[in-house]
DNA sequence: CGCGCGCTCGGG
DNA sequence: CCGAGCGCGCGA
């Protein structure tokens, strides 16, 4: 039999059928081991067949490898399949989506155990009595039939070998699966649906529209209805896929989930040992478990029969890739739901301005919670003017109003959180004698100063410098710090209430693998009176205490050249804002601008989604802006300035081609040098697009295939997040 | 005249 | 991607 292989190499001069002598026990979608070039490759087989165009003598055989069923199921190939067409990237990367890497480097085994079990009755063995261990390993083992040995040795050492050695009990290995968040326990706590929440899962089961949009405010009980569907699809022997965001960051989620589904939820995220990672996968692709939790790579379990696909928080910007393969999780949700005749279920509380239109429109389902299960109001958020505090000399970072709500907060023992989307002590360190701005050596960007390591850090490559103590250029002694970030904050808080118990939460403050969870923990336990934090701190932690919320710079994303930009700010202030006020008590949120008159702030502080929605679409379609529009940038990133020059002109001259020939597709063409010039040591350039017609998508995907070199990268954004 | 590195090519 | 093969540049 002839095998057809891809070889895993992720390279585009590799990214071809191989044909390989197999016997005939394997299987399509199997991994195999397969000599390529001088050594042994892995590899995935694409297909079976019985003869090969080439001759005999020019084929080598393939090693298959002894998995019990083969990684690839049918559905992984066909969906591997249309994502090389849609991205135009090789297929071993494409395939390697499907499998935790830890199949690929081969490194993470099955984890064996050693088990004991009797094999004579414990009446029929002739022990002295003085063997106790032995007698306690025999009465144990017949008592609770087989057992780790690592447990009866810790109880009776040495007994289960004595025993072995006369006969009376086997051992025998093994495969146990590792078990992550065994020590994850909640109680299940039994939860009656609301009118509300029935009416919206009904909605979901009979409309025929594969794609339904849950819409509803924070604290209206979508969690509740996800768990509803996947029950559902678990009584009916169906599998469920649910994809939130950032699973580090929400424990409790996968303690509800592990309380109410138990050992049919597998957890797929980063947070995890390679061990666990790999099992968790196995327990999917063997239908041990039908439910898989996880960020957006979880979009790819291997499951089949699916019966349901849930993105929760639909919104964040967390579900387009980074890296190669650039898929969209939404993207790739729905064909896996279209394959499997299931629904695709959207939730947010602020949906993108793309999926509330597509939904407005006909196209999905859409699905409205306006009602917050506990019947209590959302936090007020009031407006603090801070051109009003820079006029009446306050050139603090704080507002009267803050301060003020702050003392109240803390002498009524209640918690605040402060939120500061900037880390870091100061943005930049300037000389105040001529100008000069301290930057990094490897990026085109300006070092943020860090007080606690007195260093400066670049916030792009992660490099650290010494703290300076003259100024480079003229040799000032007077260097200033422009900026402020939340290193700053906490300390400028300090200063104004020296009893206040403060921590800090940012990327400085959670290294590890726990970090996050670390400090939450901490401040869920009140073991601080304020929270300090970046964006990380917006996400969905629930903690009662907290009765204040201030909004240090609600200008800071506002202000960023972006289309996106007042949506962005929208869903963050209403995110940010949804952490004050969780119980009995009333919350509030205090925001602070240079802009007060600003529309977007204006909505989010009224929480009013529709205005800002309707506001925003008007917006973007008389500047035909996405999704009146698709923006794409190709980016062209080489540390060799003249070679990446290079293989921006060949991409150029073929987009050129594209461009003139049809005209009418195109809003914007132009080719420039990145915002940031440099990252890493890397020069970036780039073409920026403007499409009115995807149809034009494919030849440019081509188009950079082609550009693409040894040590030049040429990537394709479509729609993308940051344009830095 | 020798090898050292940089580019090109092929791998089943 | 990675190693083999080969071409041209400098050093005793």
């Amino acid at each position: 039999m002839i095998a057809e292989v891809i070889v895993d190499i992720a390279a585009s001069e590799t990214d071809r059928i191989y044909d390989y002598l197999c016997d005939d026990t394997v299987i399509v979608g199997s991994r195999v081991r397969a000599p390529f070039g001088g050594k042994t490759v892995p590899g995935f087989v694409m297909r079976v067949k019985e003869t090969s165009d080439l001759p005999k003598q020019r084929l080598k055989r393939v090693f298959p490898c002894p998995d019990e069923l083969p990684a690839l199921n049918s559905e992984c190939l066909a969906l591997a399949e249309k994502l090389t067409a849609r991205y135009r990237v090789p297929k071993a990367l494409a395939l390697r989506l499907f499998l935790p890497s830890e199949m690929r480097t081969g490194k993470v085994r099955e984890l064996m155990r050693n088990y004991a079990e009797l094999t004579v009755p414990v009446s029929e063995m002739k022990l002295v009595k003085s063997a106790k261990n032995q007698i306690g390993v025999a009465e144990y083992l017949e008592k609770n039939g087989k057992t780790d040995c690592a447990y009866l040795n810790s109880v009776y050492p040495a007994g289960v070998t004595a025993l072995e050695k006369k006969g009376y009990v086997r051992i025998f290995k093994e495969q146990i699966l590792r078990d992550p968040y065994k020590t994850v326990t909640a109680e299940r706590v039994a939860r009656t649906l609301t009118p509300d929440q029935e009416r919206a899962v009904d909605m979901i089961n009979t409309d025929n529209r594969t794609v339904q949009l849950l819409h509803g405010v924070t604290g209206s009980g979508k969690t509740e209805i996800y768990l509803t569907l996947i029950a559902e699809c678990l009584a009916q022997g169906k599998s469920s896929i649910f994809l939130v965001p950032e699973i580090s960051l929400t424990p409790q989620m996968l303690s509800q989930l592990r309380a109410r589904f138990g050992k049919n939820a597998a957890i797929l995220h980063s947070g995890l040992s390679a061990g666990e990672r790999f099992d968790e996968w196995w327990r999917l692709r063997t239908g041990e478990a039908k439910i898989a939790i996880g960020a957006r790579s979880a979009v790819f379990a291997p499951l089949e029969n699916l019966g349901v696909i849930i993105i929760d928080e639909e919104h964040d910007s967390s579900y387009s890739s980074e890296t190669a393969p650039r898929y969209n999780t939404f993207d790739v949700a729905l064909l896996r739901a279209k394959r499997n005749g299931c629904k695709l279920v959207l939730g947010s509380a602020t949906p993108s301005v793309e999926t509330y239109k597509r939904a407005k429109e006909g196209e999905f389902s859409l699905i409205r919670l306006e009602k917050r299960i506990n019947q209590r109001p959302l936090p007020e958020i009031v407006i603090a003017d801070m051109r009003r505090e820079v006029r009446r000399g306050n050139n603090s970072a704080f507002s009267g109003a803050l301060k003020e709500e702050i003392e109240k907060c803390l002498s009524a023992e209640k918690q605040a959180i402060l939120f500061l989307n900037r880390r870091g002590y100061s943005q930049t360190v300037i000389c105040k004698e001529c100008g000069y701005v301290a930057r990094c050596e490897a990026c085109d960007v300006s070092l943020t100063y860090h007080r606690d390591e007195n260093c400066l850090k670049c916030h792009y490559c992660g490099m650290k410098y010494n703290m300076l103590s003259a100024c480079p250029d003229c040799g000032g002694r007077k260097l200033s710090y422009a900026g402020t970030g939340t290193q700053r904050i906490v300390a400028d808080l300090q200063k104004l209430y020296p009893n206040a118990r403060i921590l800090r939460m940012d990327n400085d403050t959670t290294s590890g693998k726990e970090g996050h969870y670390k400090i939450l923990k901490a401040f869920a336990e009140k073991k601080a009176d304020i929270l300090v934090g970046t964006q990380m701190i917006a996400k969905g932690h629930d903690f009662p205490s907290v009765t204040l919320v201030g909004i240090l710079d609600a200008d800071m994303s506002l202000h960023f050249s972006d289309y996106r930009s007042g949506e962005r700010t929208f869903q963050l202030l209403t995110q940010v804002a949804g952490r004050s006020g969780r119980a009995e008590e009333k919350g509030k949120v205090v925001l602070q601008t240079f802009d007060p008159e600003n529309e977007v702030l204006r909505f989010a502080t009224s929480y009013d989604y529709e205005g800002f929605y309707e506001n925003e679409v008007s917006l973007r379609a008389a500047m035909a802006f996405p999704p009146f529009s698709k923006i794409v940038r190709v980016l062209v990133t080489g540390e060799d300035d003249k070679k990446t020059i290079e293989a921006l002109r060949e991409v150029y001259v073929a987009l050129e081609k594209l461009y003139t020939d049809h005209p009418e597709k195109f809003l914007f063409f132009n080719k420039m040098r990145a915002p940031i010039k440099r990252i890493q040591n890397k020069f970036r350039y780039q073409v920026l697009m403007r499409l009115s017609d995807t149809s034009v998508l494919p030849e440019i995907y081509g188009a950079c295939a082609e550009a693409r070199t040894r040590d030049v990268l040429v990537s394709v954004e479509e729609n993308p997040a940051n344009l830095s």
